[in-house]
DNA sequence: TATTGTTATACTCTATAACTATA
DNA sequence: TATAGTTATAGAGTATAACAATA
């Protein structure tokens, strides 16, 4: 096979790979819209199903912690979640007020509802291509 | 299932997808970092296998037009590309310089080696995963 | 001394709007 | 009037570094 060829194949899968996932994202950001919040304060809420330290919450979210308190701010400004201590006195747990229950489960309904996997695959289809994708992460290293 | 399992297996499966696209991206990032160009700049050499209008580079890109020309301009600063006048006098193409398909060359055979679907997955299986991928656009509206 | 969260600041990426020159 | 490229500017999103409280 040609360099060429090759890279155009690579290339092609991974603009292939990257559209479904900017599409998965695409859909998630219009949910959150619909909804009134941003998106990452959307995730956070997703994430928060038990409470969790800031901390935690950074690395689930793969960002800084210093990117997470004015993240909590807002959802706390929004009535979404509260912080509260924990065991050590110098974390502190988000935890999901009521109205951020209730914000949860909405975004449980449309999320299901609208995951271009879920709709686009049965679940052979989503066993098999799940697999897969957990191979490539396994074989890449990380 | 439970509103809560479902939410949980699609958040799983939309991560995992995002988490093999960033990896993805991460990996032609560090490409293009050990050849010293910016993403965008790869990004760009790898598309103009022949001579392409600023316009459509964009759309190719999926950007506006305007952030083309400072990304034109590095191209050109690096010796990469070239602007030349197009048939209608309002566009410009850019062209790889001798020193661009060079470029082109090393980036195709780095991302060939290490992208990760190319790596972690067969050919009957990079046929099956693209074509649930592409089943995944489709049925998804786009 | 190391860690949690906070604060202030700065940076990267990209878009918007207004402009020039062609068409 | 519409289109290609350019320019100046502005905004979103996020990180870095220094700090306070606690361990």
């Amino acid at each position: 096979m040609s360099a060429d060829k090759r890279l155009a194949d690579a290339r092609d899968l991974s603009q292939l790979l990257i559209q479904v996932a900017e599409l998965t994202k695409s859909r998630f950001a219009k949910i959150s819209e619909d909804l009134g919040v941003p998106v990452q304060v959307a995730r956070g809420i997703c994430l928060l199903q038990t409470a969790v330290p800031m901390n935690e919450l950074a690395s689930m979210l793969d960002c800084d912690k210093s990117y997470i308190t004015p993240l909590a701010d807002h959802m706390e400004s929004l009535g979404l979640v509260t912080r509260v201590p924990g065991e050590d006195r110098r974390t502190k747990l988000l935890a999901l007020t009521s109205e951020g229950k209730t914000m949860r489960q909405k975004l449980a309904e449309k999320v299901t509802e609208a995951s271009p996997m879920m709709i686009a695959l049965d679940e052979i289809q989503r066993a098999s291509f799940e697999q897969m994708l957990r191979q490539i992460l396994s074989e890449s290293g990380r």
